[in-house]
DNA sequence: CAGAGAGCAA
DNA sequence: TCCAATGCTCTCTG
């Protein structure tokens, strides 16, 4: 053990980092480009040197496409004949660390081959078929750690037949090892059936291994998956999560796997839903499927699939196989009123038997069986419940349902998962997830909670394949002025750093000129975020634009949003973290960041993700032989920062995800610009007084809740020529700023001093 | 009965 | 540790 997991390599392959030009006509000759830290020496790592010398070559080594290390780390490269192969077969036996264009990493850990082993790969499977995929032959350290790895997992499966719960597995011995554990043996109880001698019930089911030499031969990876003869004891109902505690791997190590048997549960009442025909899954989407329904029975687990690749279509095919009853988690109400409306889109559920359970919609449906769509909170809600509501959760307590669905499984806390778990009764959990990242040992909890990660999508692959937009993402380097600068150097308080170097007049212009620069050139849909109020507010105001944040009412934000994908007139919107979850916004296509929350990798990805929706296949996008990007991501960063710092750690992500990034050092381009915002250094110094002023309360707030007022008259000398101002672009825009006095008058810009030097390491360790 | 606002939790 | 934002509930208003 030890290997893989434990050193996990922080230094990436940049291969991808390329200098390929900036498609989009102007910025092109504005910008520099930028490499990377190291982008001509990607395989050198720091500390331990990755030696490819010693390891021996096959003769027809080109034929194959892996290198694999004995540290566990394995290579790929994507142009090989043999990489969708390949590739299929290592996002099921090992994580993907970094996938660019040529070269992908992917590292071997006790979790990963956890996972390969519950999608039905058996230890020496993995072992061969890596073998015969590999350029060199396997290390003796890889074998071990597969070996190590596996030797327990998947041995052991926890299965629901006929309302009967079933330890079960193909190793007799292995269940005699568990029946000496007290909790184990106390929690089984008689049942009918064949025995065999140690009193184990046997099943028997065909199995065959394919002989054939084909390399990687559909059948023989089947071939795992199909059981010989299994032995099982039956459980008390009231003793499963006591028993599938004892058995992970901080006690008896034999994690069990879940499996449920839904054509032959005779005990719940079907669900009479189909997948209506014109509901056809794509391929990943088939593949996603396929491993979770591979031998079958439906397993549990977790798929992983980027924001609008669909996996609201995944979810509704699960429930659509297994045709029980659905409990289907969400993690607010917005998105509870998606599932509802995807559930009816695809499948052929009555209507009356799909229901919302939320705070404001309370409905319940007919029959026996059906779906119940509500959030996390209403399920673990530990405070004072509604009557109404305490009588629809005791209904959902008692069901036993075919399938726990579980959305955006990575923003929902470890014990919010307990709680909802042992709660409620289920024969399967899915989990679908746009980013599964791990910035905590928390989330490696969800493997043993929900289930192993079934199934992964390499984000380039769905670009290539259209399902996605192309992204051209993009760091926009904007020198702090002088004025702005030195106030930066004297403060020490990280607020009121963060206030000078979101303020500063050059990234405004920036912001000021992209926004132009989209709209007008290319009739885009822009998404402005920023975390921070103050600049939000500052942005949104000086630029006459829509805003949303935390206290906009929800039928002000509808109507926004409404006018911002209907009106020609409304094309940029600005968002506070609102934005991030929540809020449905599906027709943006450029993102431009002005500040965000510190080295967020989850928040990057998610923002990345609003824009990711398809417009069109890449054969539509192609001109003249050029791959067209369709979607724009831009950061904005002030340089000499500790937004620098942040901001490379943010990228992380997406680089590991296969995007590249560009930097851009100069926007507005040097012989432009006149026209945009603060030119003038008065400008400057007055925007540099107010955010000075703002941290000591009144001062900025009066400034503020001035400004509204002077647009609220504003409004209101303006909507009186048109009533359609309301529903309209220029309505909206200055509905908005009215608010902003609101804002003010709560008093919810005040900033208080706050720990002056807690962050400063971050900004030595960039420049140190 | 819908909508706004306040309080609480995590 | 704090912040912004959220969701659930209750209460008040028209």
């Amino acid at each position: 053990m030890g290997h893989g997991e434990k050193e996990r390599p922080n230094k990436k392959l940049k291969s991808s980092v390329k200098q390929n030009d900036f498609q989009s006509g102007a910025i092109v000759e504005a910008g520099d480009v930028y490499f990377g830290e190291e982008a001509d020496d990607g395989f050198r790592a720091e500390g331990k040197k990755r030696d490819f010398s010693k390891l021996e070559l096959k003769p027809d080594h080109s034929n194959r496409p892996l290198w694999a290390c004995a540290d566990g780390r394995i290579f790929l490269e994507t142009f090989s004949t043999l990489y969708k192969q390949a590739y299929d077969f290592l996002i099921a036996i090992a994580e993907p660390v970094c996938r660019p264009e040529s070269m992908h990493e992917y590292n071997l850990t006790p979790h990963s081959l956890y996972a390969a082993v519950s999608v039905g790969l058996e230890t020496e499977t993995i072992i061969s078929v890596l073998n015969k995929l590999s350029k060199t032959k396997l290390p003796k350290e890889m074998i071990d750690f597969i070996h190590a790895s596996t030797v327990n997992y998947g041995k052991v499966k926890l299965v629901l037949k006929k309302n009967h719960y079933f330890i079960e597995s193909p190793f007799p011995e292995v269940l005699k090892k568990l029946l000496r554990d007290e909790v184990i043996s106390r929690a089984r109880i008689a049942s009918e059936g064949s025995h065999g001698s140690d009193g184990f019930t046997i099943s028997k089911a065909a199995g065959e291994i394919g002989t054939s030499d084909e390399l990687l031969n559909e059948a023989e990876l089947a071939a795992a998956a199909e059981e010989k003869e299994t032995h099982s004891f039956e459980i008390d109902p009231a003793q499963v999560e006591n028993v599938k505690q004892r058995c992970l791997p901080n006690a008896l190590n034999y994690p069990m796997l879940e499996e449920y048997d839904f054509r032959n549960d005779t005990v719940n009442p079907d669900l009479d839903m189909e997948l209506k025909p014109e509901a056809q899954p794509r391929p990943y989407q088939e593949k996603s499927l396929s491993k979770m329904f591979g031998n079958g029975r439906a397993r549990s687990g977790i798929i992983v699939l980027p924001c609008g690749a669909g996996k609201s279509l995944v979810g509704v095919s699960a429930a659509s196989r297994i045709k029980k009853s659905c409990l289907c988690l969400a993690t607010n109400a917005v998105s509870v009123d998606q599932w509802a409306f995807q559930f009816k889109l695809w499948s052929t559920i009555k209507d009356e038997q799909i229901c919302r359970f939320t705070s404001d919609s309370k409905e319940r449906f007919r029959g026996n069986a059906g779906v119940v769509v509500t959030t996390y909170n209403m399920v673990a809600f530990g405070g004072k419940r509604s009557e109404e509501s305490e009588k629809i959760i005791e209904e959902i307590r008692n069901r036993e349902w075919g399938l726990l669905l579980m959305d955006e499984v990575h923003v929902v806390p470890a014990h919010m998962f307990r709680k909802v778990i042992s709660i409620t009764k289920s024969h399967c959990k899915l989990g679908l997830t746009a980013t599964l990242v791990r910035e905590d040992e928390r989330i490696t909890d969800l493997n043993f909670l929900i289930g192993p990660k079934l199934y992964e999508a390499s984000w380039l692959d769905l670009v290539k394949g259209g399902f996605i937009a192309n992204v051209q993402c993009a760091e926009v380097w904007c020198p702090m002025t002088k004025e702005f600068f030195a106030e930066y150097l004297k403060k020490e308080n990280s607020k009121k750093k963060q206030a000078l170097y979101v303020m500063n007049p050059n990234k405004f212009r920036a912001c000021e000129f992209l926004i132009r620069f989209h709209e007008q050139q290319r009739g885009d849909k822009i998404i402005v975020f920023a975390d921070n109020l103050f600049a939000l507010t500052e942005y949104a105001m000086k630029l006459r634009k829509p805003m949303i944040y935390g206290a906009t009412s929800h039928v002000e934000r509808t109507k926004i949003l409404q006018a911002f994908k209907t009106s020609r007139e409304v094309n940029t919107v600005f968002l506070s973290k609102v934005g991030d979850n929540s809020i449905d916004i599906p027709e943006a296509n450029v993102i431009i960041q002005i500040s965000s929350h510190a080295g967020s990798r989850r928040q990057e990805a998610q923002r990345l993700g609003r824009i990711l929706r398809a417009k069109g296949k890449l054969q539509d996008r192609m001109a003249g032989g050029k791959e067209e990007y369709n979607a724009f991501f831009y950061s904005l960063v002030s340089t000499d920062t500790q937004e620098m710092y942040y901001s490379t750690k943010r990228q992380q992500f997406l680089i590991d995800q296969g995007y590249s990034f560009k930097v851009i050092t100069s926007l507005p381009p040097a012989d432009s610009g006149a026209d945009l915002s603060y030119h003038r250094l008065d400008d400057q110094l007055a925007l540099l007084s107010k955010v000075l002023s703002a941290g000591d309360d009144a001062v900025g707030l009066e400034q503020l809740e001035e400004d509204a007022d002077e647009i609220a008259l504003h409004k209101a000398r303006r909507s009186m020529g048109s009533m359609s101002a309301m529903s309209g672009a220029n309505g909206m825009v200055y509905m908005e700023y009215s608010t902003g006095k609101k804002l003010a008058g709560q008093g919810q810009m005040k900033s208080k001093p706050k720990d002056p030097s807690k962050r400063h390491y971050l900004f030595k360790r960039r420049f140190a």
